[in-house]
DNA sequence: TCCGCATGTTCGGAATTCCGAACATGTCGA
DNA sequence: TCGACATGTTCGGAATTCCGAACATGCGGA
């Protein structure tokens, strides 16, 4: 895996080596969003759709340059890693802009691998750290891990009920790795369903053998599926099963897609990992295993995570539970610039507010986004209709789109 | 009382002629935006910082004219009333705009006297109608009016709890009215404080010599205060007492600032009248009883209150209680165009945005004046500051809050 | 009273935005 | 395959906005 979801802004005026950039980054699984003109340039960075993981930037633009345009985004906001590429190469510039805060240089033409390999560097795709073995500190926590061990000596069905983000094919696999099974396979219904998915289980049953097989989602499994599963669950087939249920089967209410004989099966031996925003003093422990990975990374280490950070970390709501958590605590330590982690390195929309005034421009900028897209929306994305309501001519319209970063080809 | 806390725009560009109309209007207690341009009038007159009641109008204009003004007003909007005035009279002109909407046209020069009355006239200061002369239908309603006519005939305090804009004071001239005493004074203790309330209640209790004396918000009395009424309730003074409590009082909770003896005496004689919420069939009524009263008024009287409209009030949750009710009323009855009167008549925001896609232009200048605003607030109204975080020049500042109608002149 | 600084306002030129026309391309239905 | 209609995009001119400079006025402190 190299550049796969990343989104890149290419901001190349030839047409040929912009069409190529954009084929290879594609081909490499990058979202790339392209514009041909520093003047597209900004926004598509300062107000992008998605976040952007890097720019790669001619600097010769038929509107200015790619060193102007990285100027007046450093002016404004702190832009991601730029790339710069350029025909004539120039050394006071390379160092102007190195010193600026770019991320790189490199002049044309130059070798594709080696331009990849370069911004794979800056993007840091291996920078998060991983989940820990246990569950957590807290007592809710620690029930969790023992249940799972308990249930693993066992052969009966496990149900592991909990929200997005919480870890249930870690700790699925933690169990099967605890039992008497873990010498066999630890087999995944393949969550990309099959249409005969009755089929694709008996496969999965079979490939398990004496392991484990993890059902993630059951409540979205076929009847024919489930019948399959029933079969094997009475007549004593060798694997043990783990399954969750989908997001709307995590909430505690009766999921309606399953059969009741299996659902009382598994509702025998359930397990439910209460989600973050219940265990604040998990949250803590777990952004401080994430940051010792981390830290140990960084050129110059952090003495810690701040008190003040502690408590904000206790007192967020946590939304996306430990992954939301891994991301912001990747983000803060590597974004750090004192002595220790403070809460606006974990949180940054907390001072981003306060502190930043936007410009006019900007305010206005990002109300013509809202309502341009609401006018898209309104008119299921019929340009000329939008244009009509908008009171705005069409070419005006589609320049706005341009300049805003609203075009199709950022979908 | 004239033209008292109403909100006028001047759209005016003679110096003199402007400045003699704005210092006569404030003389009247109205709030006047003067502006003297056409490019001006339009966004004080679309996106007002308070309801504009009418506008004046000149016809010469340095760039353009009022009837192009009123045009494009009418093109995208419904105006306030407009009231022209112009140097040469031309009757087609005046023959068409009060065709077109406008509600006056009036040649320079022109009786001061005359240009009142007429403002006066499309304002229509006494449009709203009287409050019954019950509380309502409801059993609730009735239960409250029984309870009133029962006490009125004893001479022992009562405490009237309600929240704002139930007729607490309506109900207290009615128990006056309905009691023996009712050929005495009626007198209500002044609301707006005197330092010395002791002596100012003393004088009250005087003047209302066998009569009825009516306290709103009995919880702001000082103790000296209250020992006077204290006094006066025990030693027989010979009027009869009707007090409410401040709005902090009047939640059913026990106010913090009356003496228990004085609280004792009055809580056993309470009327509570319920919130218009949780009468929904007195609602209705209510806005029966002002629709009568209105629609008799009307040119072309409507046939009545339509089914949905009916249903459209019970569903309402009143938080203006009555008053609001009664302005929503008067208001719908005056714009119903139909023959019925219509939901979205009563409650215009209901139907505003779902049939109504304001122009990108519209749009922009909203998120303009709303940004401006907080660069103001943020540097406390130091204009060259606000143009320095907004990062426009000082003059185009300048320019923006004239043409956004945030001026200094709109304090 | 004077001075420094801020705001209110106008003017003319530069910069930017908006627009209609034109052309290329794509989609869908007959 | 053709025609109608829609979108994508460029071009050049018109309209609008923004700006610095300049001048007038007001306010507060020495």
């Amino acid at each position: 895996m190299t550049l796969r979801d990343r989104h890149i802004v290419l901001i190349e005026d030839d047409e040929i080596m912009g069409a190529s950039l954009v084929q290879r980054l594609e081909l490499e699984g990058a979202v790339v969003t392209w514009v041909k003109q520093m003047a597209r340039g900004i926004p598509a960075v300062r107000t992008p759709r998605r976040p952007v993981d890097a720019a790669v930037c001619d600097i010769r633009l038929p509107d200015g340059s790619g060193e102007e345009l990285f100027a007046e985004l450093c002016r404004t906001t702190t832009p991601p890693p730029f790339l710069f590429i350029t025909g004539q190469g120039d050394i006071d510039q390379a160092v102007r802009l190195l010193h600026a805060g770019a991320a790189d240089y490199l002049t044309k033409p130059f070798d594709t691998a080696d331009f990849l390999d370069r911004l794979q560097k800056i993007i840091r795709t291996d920078g998060e750290g991983e989940f820990p073995a246990e569950t957590g500190i807290t007592p809710a926590a620690r029930h969790v891990d023992e249940m799972a061990r308990e249930f693993a000596k066992g052969d009966e069905p496990v149900l592991i009920r909990a929200a997005r983000g919480l870890g249930k094919a870690g700790l699925a696999r933690r169990m099967h790795r605890e039992s008497d099974r873990s010498a066999a396979p630890f087999v995944i219904l393949d969550e990309g369903r099959e249409r005969d998915d009755a089929a694709a289980l008996a496969r999965a049953i079979e490939a398990a053998g004496e392991g484990t097989l993890y059902i993630p989602g059951l409540d979205s499994l076929s009847e024919a599926a489930q019948a399959v599963l029933v079969t094997a669950v009475r007549g004593g087939a060798p694997c043990a099963l783990i399954a969750t249920l989908g997001p709307e089967g995590d909430d505690g209410a009766a999921p309606a897609d399953v059969r009741d004989d299996l659902l009382s099966v598994l509702l025998a031996r359930e397990i439910v990992i209460p989600p973050l925003q219940d265990r604040p003093d998990d949250a803590v422990w777990l952004a401080t295993q994430f940051f010792q990975t981390l830290n140990a990374r960084r050129p110059t280490p952090l003495r810690g995570i701040s008190a003040h950070a502690a408590a904000a970390l206790r007192a967020h709501d946590w939304p996306g539970n430990g992954r939301e958590l891994r991301a912001r605590m990747t983000r803060a330590v590597d974004a750090a610039t004192g002595e220790w982690l403070m809460p606006g390195d974990i949180f940054p929309e907390m001072i981003a507010e306060s502190e930043r005034f936007a410009t006019l421009a900007e305010a206005r900028e990002a109300a013509e986004r809202r309502h341009i897209l609401a006018a898209l929306s309104r008119t299921e994305g019929h340009v000329g209709q939008a244009a009509r309501i908008l009171r705005i001519s069409r070419t005006t319209l589609w320049e706005k789109m341009q300049r805003l970063g609203l075009s199709e080809d950022d979908d």
